[in-house]
DNA sequence: TATGAATGAGCGTTCATTCAT
DNA sequence: TATGAATGAACGCTCATTCAT
């Protein structure tokens, strides 16, 4: 099956990448080393992608919007916000938690000259559900009324940066300090 | 004067290396352009630091270093701690936003792979002032009781997350929506 | 119809052969984008050659015969000889003229070392209608008594390098030149 | 002493350059193997030249100055035209058959796309004296009324055709045929 | 100390060719 | 016959590092 192949070589590629670039970053891993990693030829690799440069911001676009779909696969709308927030923000630590390679992946790429590649547009299409789920919220008087751009980048840093914490070894977090964290994030965005 | 002359070379191989890795990355920096723009010979940076490696992590170390003093300059023990806190987070804030530079390379060293080559324990002494800050306010029940680690995780990543939303150009925070983000801020993390 | 099927494909894959070639170049010039402008796939390309220099070798044979024969085509053996060399002459430049392509491809293989692959018994038999036309006007006491192979190399040299000066777009050629031209060659070689 | 170790190395690239290329065509000479005939690591041909098409481009102008050079090497222009034209003609043909590698790296690159690289106005800079010293015999009535480029064409076409007959060792060229091939040119040019 | 020419391993990429379908 | 995905050797080139001066 022409198609079941592709799809298996283009996904040994990009997991090739992956596990290559969150271990050792983006220019300790060679293209010969992702060839050998998903069991092609190293030329093979240019069928699939124009260059080294493409197939890595294909893999962010691709990582990214599966962990923003991830956020919402539990939510539940009939619910009050609060807990629908909290359901997201435990989600969005778990999620990375669970899946260390891509969260180390798309920090490094967020973080380099890379992400200049990808245009604002696309960057804001994928970002939408969560802006648009914090921003309806804002006006619902649910949340505090300060710009969602501002909000947003709060909220995420935050979590992303409690993710780093629990990532880096260096502190063992409970599910009750993931409580914790919610708390703290929701007290101070909630609507007082 | 030796010691003067070592100074300046030195100093200026810092910056270049700077300069260019927050404008290109880690691997479109080679050394020769270092070189060249900080006025010196190849060679000569090998006479200051054993390696590409060793000159980006002491770079790191530096800047680090400078940026924590940074945000505890305008520190004043006599004031309540709300305002210390108020001014310690704007100045975060504003540090960040006036040396983009030095911020954009220090996110970058940080969601890469050398930080694993700086010893953890050095980590903790750099970042010791921002954890003793905001621990003694957790200990004197000014703070929620939550680990301390989670609390500097959350704050700095807060901050962190607002500075790049501002360096983006994606959106123009004026200093009541600082103000706003302090806010938010402290009331997740104040004891309530 | 099988011949007339492969006539077509072998023609096509000449064609988009030639044309990269005369534009770009032997190494400029893919099997791969051979194919695609034949419209066939890469690997039909080596049911009808053994590879990529037997297709270029077998392209300048093919070339090679065609513009000898088209050489003569407008020969009439009644006429004086001077009349014959006449349209010999102008047909050469004429016929190089309105196949630049052709004339391009023709004179990069036979510069390059392309050349001697091809057997030398080939090159002559090629030739030959071209050496006959000449050896039997110095037999015949009308051209100049030289080795024949000297004659056509002045004669043929001579057209070629005025047909570049035409191709090379820095001299635009009117009737009345190419006649200078056939003029000088002519005083050239006749018997005086 | 510095100046004279950069001229050897540079002039061992053009000579391994040039020995390849003769022998091999463009694309069949590996930098990688010019770096070993000249004695020099592969990175260093890029400190003084900028790609392998730069420094190609660099060895032809390099050589046809050279060659256009050594034509009027032996001119003398107290003596009658007819005297020094024979002297340009005959030294165009022996001096080719005494360097064959430059004619043939130099006819290889004026008949591949290379010579497109080369800006039209530094090729006419190079061929000025050929062309000044048969304009000038134009203009005195020397030699047959027709455009000088015309004129450069043919002189220059047919001498070339020689140089390749002989070289082609298909032919032996006695200083009587050579003689005889340049009588065979005057007859043509000159004013009748 | 300081230089910068020289090194050469290793990179990203190309492309003639093959072969299962 | 015809396909085109797959191969992998080989290419042009980069750049961290060295060392004679």
């Amino acid at each position: 099956m022409k198609n079941s192949k592709d799809f298996d070589k283009k996904e040994a590629i990009f997991q090739a990448m992956l596990e290559l670039i969150s271990k050792h970053g983006f220019h300790s891993s060679p293209m010969s080393e992702v060839a050998k990693q998903a069991n092609v030829a190293a030329g093979t690799i240019y069928h699939y992608f124009k260059s080294k440069d493409e197939l890595i911001c294909a893999l962010y676009t691709r990582l990214r919007e599966k962990f923003v779909e991830r956020l919402f696969k539990t939510d539940d709308s009939t619910k009050p916000f609060k807990d629908r927030f909290r359901i997201f923000y435990l989600q969005m630590i778990q999620e990375a938690i669970k899946n260390p390679k891509e969260f180390y992946f798309l920090e490094q790429f967020l973080n380099s000259p890379f992400i200049t590649y990808i245009p604002k547009a696309n960057l804001q299409v994928i970002e939408q559900p969560i802006y648009d789920f914090l921003r309806k919220a804002i006006f619902t008087q649910v949340l505090r009324d300060i710009p969602p751009k501002i909000l947003v980048a709060f909220v995420m840093g935050s979590g992303t940066s409690i993710i780093k914490l629990q990532l880096s070894g260096e502190f063992q977090m409970t599910s009750s300090d993931i409580e914790l964290a919610f708390f703290t994030c929701w007290d101070g965005i909630k609507k007082s």
